[in-house]
DNA sequence: CTGTTAGCGCTTTCAA
DNA sequence: TTGAAAGCGCTAACAG
């Protein structure tokens, strides 16, 4: 291994020099700059961030956990953050939770052992999760992206999941699509659980009727199934509002085997926006998450982090409910605070203390495609709702 | 934070003691062990990676670098790879080269410099990639997985691509397809040209026709392009093969909305099997990699890596080819071993010199579903055929 | 502006 | 067996 030393020998100088050619961090003689490059370039020099890392307890490290690498809003997410991160040379490393509150527990602490700077966690439970993060938020900066698990004291960002199920039930009963049926993920997560929370309240609010809901995982395996047993009870709804696209192709492949029409005897939505959501026949009517705009209002949290004051983000200002609701109380009521976020009135909330929990919601938008049928008031097909 | 010496501290013994107690190197008095391990407890420490990779210089972190985290194939293989290190007490570190040599390599020099003890590879690009991957391999151990880059000194776990592709034209033939088409990326990676090279031969062999190849990028968006030229065009071939599953779903889809009648008029074939080719209207039929041996193979490589002796994996022996092909010659003709693997006659080839690189093929097998029609003496709908 | 020196937190000789 | 001490490669005080 060729370390600072050779550098320095190479150059004749010191190996402080040589640290501080490389980082820059201090005015060096032109000359001798010039040789601890040369003798840098010579050796292939390359500096060790662990004992970098060690000195300076800083590593200019990011982790990220996602419950699934193989969810496609998961990838899309990971993507966007990494990219973002990247231009400020951070580096991010990415752990799988692989849908298991226990890996995701493991992964978190092998990250907090290699000493990260910070932690973007999507949870994958919203209770089995908090204790492995609330550890987490005692040692790094930790930023919570779409997904809160209960007590944490760390900032979310995610979406309005409220105003956007009640764009997909509005777009719905406004096509006289009455009869719904939800299937969605088990409220492990707090996505879901918003999501069913949501969907409730927008049947209670259009009088429309609604099965019982069916609540499994976020899967396509789990569509399939729900779907599987809505055709063989014989029960069709009118649309089956779908928790994620996954759920929504299972569902619209079952349905479509079985031969039941979509849309015209049975319309389908999803909520995504996954590239696949364009791929079925027919395509899937979604909502579409601002990844980008998630992605970024997470990096610039995380970077922050002192500047912590909810800057209004750059889209998504015209939402109905304010894109932006700063957190209330103490730490421990996050989850209350994530849960309560879409019914405050935030000229009802104090500017919260300096470090409480902030909730950060961006607007979703509507993306109608095949998968329900034409007309109505509320969105033509091809129309990008924002909301 | 919380160091070893508080612990030492609290427990009344050296930090020494500390460190052999928690790492169970050496054996101590039990006495002394419970103190350790009760102040461990309550002072909540963990071991500063950092540090004790530094001092140890090895870190139990593999690197994996894939050229794209959202495609459902690399995020499958990520999985599978992740899977396999957690169980030996590994951790990985994911780095996503966004399909781009520069970033590419970017991600193994962050990689490098945080003292992973090994990296497993899937090369972006068959020439661009070489550099870094090089000088990677003198730093680590460096495992290829799926794709080669030219000239780099170290193994590959592949699948047998030629016998993939032959396959398809195999089937497709059995059905009396023999105008054929082929969409497929361009020449910049090991599979992309193994593959275009394989459907060549494939046609000469069964004495089909093929227009000339459409080559672009292992995408959706690709395959609609090509499917939409092919549309446009007036000249539907009697079926349309492709690289990949992503390219075919995006074929699949142009072609279905074009209302030409998959596969009654027009067959279509993927390749890699991912979980979204079951989906579409028709399903896919596509030639399946065996994951999880890949993985298990790389993996094994990896932690290796000295009983460098190609182990014939528990799967895919009784592949027509070879399953395991040593490598040629020199480290710098790695690329032709590759190229030629195929074609070499396992019997002819002498026991490789000890750190040769070695490439280790896998067989995949053919699955049939909705994309191709019924009958043919080759393979039944819903078959899967093992090669 | 440059060099010397003292650690960062840990593992591992080397003595006791 | 245990402890003292050296040092992994680097950066940050502190002198000069």
């Amino acid at each position: 291994m060729v370390t600072m030393r050779d550098v320095a020998e190479l150059a004749g100088v010191s190996v402080a020099t040589v640290s501080r050619v490389l980082s820059g961090a201090r005015q060096v003689n032109g000359e001798l700059a010039e040789r601890v490059r040369d003798a840098q370039e010579q050796l292939g020099y390359r500096t060790n961030l662990l004992a970098s890392g060690l000195r300076r307890q800083r590593t200019d490290t990011v982790g990220m956990v996602v419950p699934q690498v193989g969810n496609p809003y998961f990838s899309a997410l990971m993507e966007a953050v990494g990219r973002r991160l990247q231009r400020v040379g951070k580096t991010v490393l990415l752990v799988d939770a692989e849908d298991d509150p226990a890996a995701e527990a493991d992964g978190i602490h092998r990250l907090l052992d290699r000493s990260i700077d910070g932690l973007l966690a999507v949870p994958v439970d919203e209770r089995a999760s908090s204790a492995a993060l609330t550890e987490a938020a005692a040692h790094v900066h930790l930023v919570q992206l779409d997904r809160a698990a209960a007590g944490v004291p760390a900032d979310l960002v995610a979406v309005d999941h409220r105003a956007g199920i009640r764009a997909v039930v509005d777009h719905l009963v406004g096509l006289e699509r009455r009869e719904l049926a939800f299937v969605s993920a088990g409220p492990r997560d707090s996505t879901a659980r918003e999501r069913a929370k949501a969907f409730d309240e927008a049947v209670a609010a259009t009088g429309c009727t609604a099965q019982p809901s069916r609540l499994g995982a976020y899967t396509v395996e789990w569509g399939r199934a729900a779907a599987t047993a809505l055709v063989d009870g014989g029960r069709l709804p009118a649309a089956v509002v779908c928790g994620n696209d996954l759920i929504a192709l299972g569902v619209l492949a079952v349905l479509v085997e079985a031969g039941v029409q979509v849309p015209e005897r049975v319309a389908v939505t999803g909520y995504d926006d996954i590239g696949f959501a364009t791929l079925t026949r027919p395509t899937l009517t979604t909502v579409r998450q601002p990844i980008d705009e998630l992605a970024a209002a997470a990096v610039g949290r995380l970077l922050h982090a002192s500047s912590a004051e909810p800057a209004v983000p750059a889209v998504a200002t015209d939402a109905p409910d304010p894109a932006v609701l700063a957190g209330v109380a103490s730490p421990v009521d996050a989850a209350g605070a994530v849960d309560a976020a879409g019914a405050v009135d935030a000229a009802d909330v104090p500017v919260a203390a300096q470090d409480a929990p902030t909730v950060q919601r961006f607007a979703p938008a509507l993306i109608v495609r095949d998968s329900t049928p034409v007309g109505g008031p509320v969105a033509q097909r091809g129309d990008e709702v924002s909301l």
